[in-house]
DNA sequence: CGCAAGTGTCTACAGGTGTAGACTGGCATG
DNA sequence: CATGCCAGTCTACACCTGTAGACACTTGCG
């Protein structure tokens, strides 16, 4: 479950993130900024979202309530490993390499993932260590 | 020019991209541990890429020699690009994180992945001084 | 010379997606 | 009660993609 979508399919269920849950109306409301879209175009979309068991909806008077099945960090991650195994095969550095040889990182934005990755590894090394206590010794000299 | 491709399509100039040119029948021979197309099916997608301006054949005899327009590194970071936008409205260092998350980074990625990071910082920073330096406290000679 | 083998072309179809009009039924208001 | 607004449903259509069969043409081989 929980398959990659569009990028329309990422705004509609967007503003059902944002706003926890919404109609029909007031998805098409949130929308607005960006695309001008029938309501009946929202409400098919919301319907084949449902389809896919990424949404699902309540009744509330003549109606229809939609929420979100799957957060948006769920979404995220199935796609991005999707992504890295359909563009890369699997292969997460040459990705980041390609991202950041693509002129769409900024310096702050630099820094930020310099961050998430030293928590990260902190991480993984207390993970690590805990494995050597049982595994013995890794092969780094 | 060079717009994202499909996991189908990476594999087909995938092809190209190892052998630097390829017939209909040597990319169906080349797809062939992956997958089991008939050729008709290969030329099609061939034809089809052609379309998009990705590939281009010439004549050699009877057959078409095809060979890719744009190279792996192109394609990547256009994807990436595209990826990145669509999935995370540009916010790469939401994309990190994510990713990092995702169980799909080992160690030794991150490893890589810092030192990527620390040229690409170095590189940065380089510019940053030189625009300093002619740019000054203003941006309107 | 005639035919099999190999090659490109055309056409087709199913499934997914973006988009929306036509239709139907209920509810509020005059 | 009648009428129109509003919400959902159905149907449709164009375009992209994956897949491939039916055809036509060329050429090497017997």
């Amino acid at each position: 479950m929980s398959r990659s979508l569009t990028k329309l399919q990422m705004q509609v269920i967007g503003v059902l993130w944002e706003r926890g849950e919404a109609t029909v109306a007031e998805v098409q409301a949130g929308l607005k900024p960006n695309r001008e879209l029938a309501r009946t175009t929202v409400a098919t979309l919301l319907s084949r979202l449902e389809e896919k068991g990424v949404v699902a909806h309540r009744d509330r008077g003549r109606e229809y309530v939609y929420r979100p099945l799957v957060t948006r960090v769920e979404i995220h991650r199935t796609m991005v490993r999707a992504f890295v195994d359909r563009v890369f095969g699997g292969d997460v550095p040459t990705m980041v390499k390609e991202l950041l040889g693509s002129e769409m990182v900024e310096p702050d934005d630099l820094r930020q993932i310099r961050t998430l990755l030293a928590e990260r590894q902190a991480e993984l090394d207390r993970t690590a260590s805990i494995d050597n206590e049982v595994d013995g010794p890794a092969e780094d000299p």
